[in-house]
DNA sequence: TTGACATATCGATAAACTTCGATTAGTATT
DNA sequence: AATACTAATCGAAGTTTATCGATATGTCAA
């Protein structure tokens, strides 16, 4: 039996989160589904921009998209966030350890 | 009564971790203190670069620092580190609770 | 299949960032 | 005080990144 532990890129995934516009996005769409345009509309940039900054989210598999007709939705892979964030702690901050609460539905 | 609560700058955060050797540097000044020359001799970058790095870190309050005679002694915080963790989490992951699980000393 | 709509890609520009050699500032030793 | 040592600052060069207008690609409806 092979067990095979998932290592993120900690540099990718920081370089991710490091520009304000894309912290914007993500809190847009982290708890629902928006297309590109619905970014568009509630931020104050282009659609390249968000298209651009999108593409970068996605490679850093920070966020899920799925074709809706014409529109593509996004939305946030909160898990993988998280993932994310335990692992930065693990890697640099070992003696102050975090533990991902899982939410069981009642 | 005053509620002060500290909020950290998420992105400014992510800012500082964004960078591979400045990733490098916290993994190695994690769990000792070290001198900006030993930090020079661990990596293959120039005094002034890690001069640069620390700067930033400490800006964004990832480490502590303390001068020893000459040399001064640098240290990445990590309660600060884990603390800027759970914070991207909460802000951008709400359903995926993180906890910092506190570490009682025997 | 034509037209309208949604998103991605391209190309250019400007701003931000990394890096390093040279220099400066601070501290300890002799 | 002069010297040696350590780290910070400065200035420049090269690289990366963010942004946007223009355009291409893909999808649906008529």
């Amino acid at each position: 039996m092979k067990t095979v532990t998932i290592v993120l890129d900690t540099v990718e995934f920081a370089k991710a989160l490091a520009d304000e516009t894309r912290q914007k996005i993500m809190a847009l769409c982290c708890c629902e589904m928006l297309s590109v345009n619905d970014i568009v509309d509630k931020l104050d940039v282009a659609q390249p921009t968000v298209s651009h900054h999108l593409k970068i989210l996605k490679n850093a598999g920070l966020v899920k998209s799925v074709r809706q007709g014409k529109q593509i939705m996004y939305t946030l892979d909160q898990k993988r966030l998280a993932q994310g964030c335990c692992q930065v702690a693990e890697d640099f901050a070992p003696s102050q350890q975090l533990k991902m609460v899982v939410q069981v539905p009642e």
